[in-house]
DNA sequence: TCGCGGCTCGGGCAAATTTCCCAGGCCGGA
DNA sequence: TCCGGCCTGGGAAATTTGCCCGAGCCGCGA
């Protein structure tokens, strides 16, 4: 703490968009007290930076190609359980809230936030707090209160993340190779995640996974 | 032209996350040349802009919320057939491609590029040539070669037709009722639309369907 | 007029996938 | 401790896919 305060705060940034980290950094660095010590473009190199760089914080979009950012975020609190990551991404759904945070996030941050909620997030959670934008709180507040829940709610995080894979393309053998899954286990889940939430088709399940927000068309 | 050389290049930036947009203008700012005079977060503030400030060149993502990014850009173009749009986004089909050029748009830059193949695009265009990046001309490439290309244009009229109704999430056996065809062909002329498009997944093929407005989601 | 090519429609058959059902390991709560 | 949930995969039958084939129809150019 103690060092932070004196040296100000080390971010890993996570982003597969070279511009848009390339953007961040110029963002963060202007804070004065944010400091970029490393950028990542997937998830492995991230868990490479992560161990040589220790950054105070790490804030990590998950939606990459390749392994799953969820998958990320649990290899880095796998290694260090105190490690602090701040999800930036474009997606708000409730699911994927509910899932990052329980993989071991530490806060999670819209891209369609203003810049100072990154910057505050970032110092937020360096302190060891929870954070969040308003407009996942929203998301968040409106799903604890509907009874129903959507038809996501069902899903376990495994299975949101699969749903994710498949509905941006990726063939059963490329998910499973990203997730380090035999292919069986991936057709499994491709089957549980139909029958939970009622899709009798392929098709009904991308458009399902894209009115959720879970992929982009 | 003389003026563009006297004054630098003026950048409207069209992107729906602000912090995203902060970054770009940085970037772009700090090559000295190029100055962003305005920003625009959905497609009907970009043609306002675009009418306020004239830029010289106006870079926009396309997959913003709400109204179409190639809706906004023959917008543009119809009131200004000289303008010079820049498409930056991070898909990367071909499809989309085609559709942007097709709308008028002059350049096609993904965000996964360096930092410097934006900025050499912006001032491509900006002298009136057209610009895209590596992978967006090996993306055209590989389309153009390959047997049947990977659009819909060349899918027939009972291909197009059973391509929506599978994506809309109807099964292969209610298709056949709807269409009273042999659940046999059917599933034909599933298998031909993949190879037709070059689509390995119905995930893919759905998606397509939908980036073409075949149907929607 | 005839042939050529393209679209439509479907059969066939091996290979692959989907659909279920099952089980063990793990972990958190009653 | 036991129960229930999630994660992971095996097994086997049912279904679909991948690819080849032929037939009928229609327009188009020689």
């Amino acid at each position: 703490m103690s060092e932070v305060a004196a040296t100000g705060i080390s971010v890993l940034l996570v982003d597969d968009h070279p511009i848009v980290r390339q953007g961040y950094r110029r963002v963060l660095e202007s804070q004065g007290d944010l400091h970029v010590v490393a950028e990542a473009d997937n998830a492995a190199d991230a868990y490479g930076a992560f161990k040589t760089h220790d950054p105070d914080v790490v804030v990590m979009d998950i939606s990459m190609p390749g392994a799953s950012g969820l998958e990320a975020i649990r290899n880095i609190r796998a290694r260090n359980p105190r490690a602090r990551i701040l999800v930036f991404t474009m997606h708000n759904e409730a699911v994927l809230v509910k899932a990052a945070f329980s993989a071991g996030a530490s806060g999670f941050v819209t891209k369609s936030s203003a810049p100072s909620a990154v910057v505050n997030a970032i110092r937020s959670i360096a302190r060891g707090e929870r954070a969040m934008s308003d407009d996942i709180a929203h998301v968040l507040a409106e799903d604890s209160l509907s009874p129903a829940g959507s038809a996501l709610d069902q899903l376990g995080e495994r299975e949101i993340e699969i749903l994710q894979q498949f509905a941006g393309g990726a063939t059963t053998e490329e998910i499973a190779a990203h997730l380090n899954l035999s292919v069986k286990t991936v057709q499994n889940y491709h089957y549980l995640i139909k029958t939970k939430t009622g899709a009798r088709t392929d098709a009904q399940l991308v458009r399902l996974a894209a009115t959720c927000g879970l992929t982009r068309i």
